[in-house]
DNA sequence: AGCAAAAATATTGTACACAATTATATGGAG
DNA sequence: CTCCATATAATTGTGTACAATATTTTTGCT
């Protein structure tokens, strides 16, 4: 009986339900899906209301320096921001000062946006039912972790 | 200067930093990242890893039940099950009781990549510096929200 | 038995992710 | 001033995710 458990143990490791990787990673997919029909009335996707968090946070940003504050690359980035340029929330235009990058800025129609989407935080807050200290926790732990990935 | 913070608090709620979501989305991205060149030994992605880990624990698995474990749709999965096919690790074949479903088990070296696989969960705990105490506390907390969504 | 509804998987189409490569522009060394 | 290493985006190719639809099989009902 002991014997059985002692050879388990090892085994156990490779329990689904002993993953911290598929925690995080069904976990991000379920808020995610949280957001889509909130985000589907501004008709965008979830990645694209990063972008457009970046972009009220910041203003006009390059391609580049979006991508650090998404951990995205160009391309990831370019198709998508090529999506938002032809929906009309967001400006693609050369620098003048170096030709090599794109800088992106909100149109009219994507500085309005913010106006719409500043109760989707409350909203999902109440439909997850979380409350304020476990909120925090959970995103202390979250970002000590990522603080040790070599993102 | 009051009133100022208080008219700014309400767009700290769509700060990048402040969001859950995001640092899900990207905390399970960076973890992802950092089993890749792992799970490249082995030569499969971790969607594919988490395919043989419900094998390895459950074995033969029709592809709706296996969709539960991973919260993943045949949409997702009967393209991914195909490449494992193509590789050799699963086999996949209607069931005689039920010719709607299809069963999904492993192959001799699918069966054998668990070897290679055991070392995997220490590797990473080693490569995040993190410790017992602090892998089971995000563990718990991700659970409670994961519980709270309508997966 | 016969048939409509439900169940299981597959297919189609869109949108990310990301590695690897390409194309263009910049900046610095000689 | 020229050339070359570097920087920045874009492109290409593969592999998920997921909504919506289609296909096939089973089940429940009369």
């Amino acid at each position: 009986m002991i014997e059985e458990e002692v050879l388990s143990s090892k085994d156990d490791l490779l329990k689904l339900d002993r993953q911290l990787c598929f925690a995080l990673y069904s976990g991000a997919r379920g808020i995610i899906r949280m957001y889509r029909p909130i985000l589907e009335k501004l008709d965008i996707t979830y990645p694209q209301y990063l972008v457009l968090l970046v972009l009220w946070e910041y203003g006009q940003m390059n391609v580049r320096d979006m991508g650090e504050k998404l951990f995205l690359d160009s391309g990831t980035l370019t198709p998508l921001l090529k999506r938002m340029e032809r929906q009309g929330i967001v400006l693609r235009e050369r620098s003048i000062k170096d030709e090599r990058t794109v800088l992106i800025s909100l149109t009219d129609k994507g500085r309005m946006l913010k106006e719409e989407a500043l109760s989707i935080p409350l909203q999902l807050a109440n439909n997850l039912d979380i409350d304020r200290k476990e909120y925090e926790t959970l995103m202390v732990a979250l970002k000590r972790l990522i603080a040790k990935m070599n993102l």
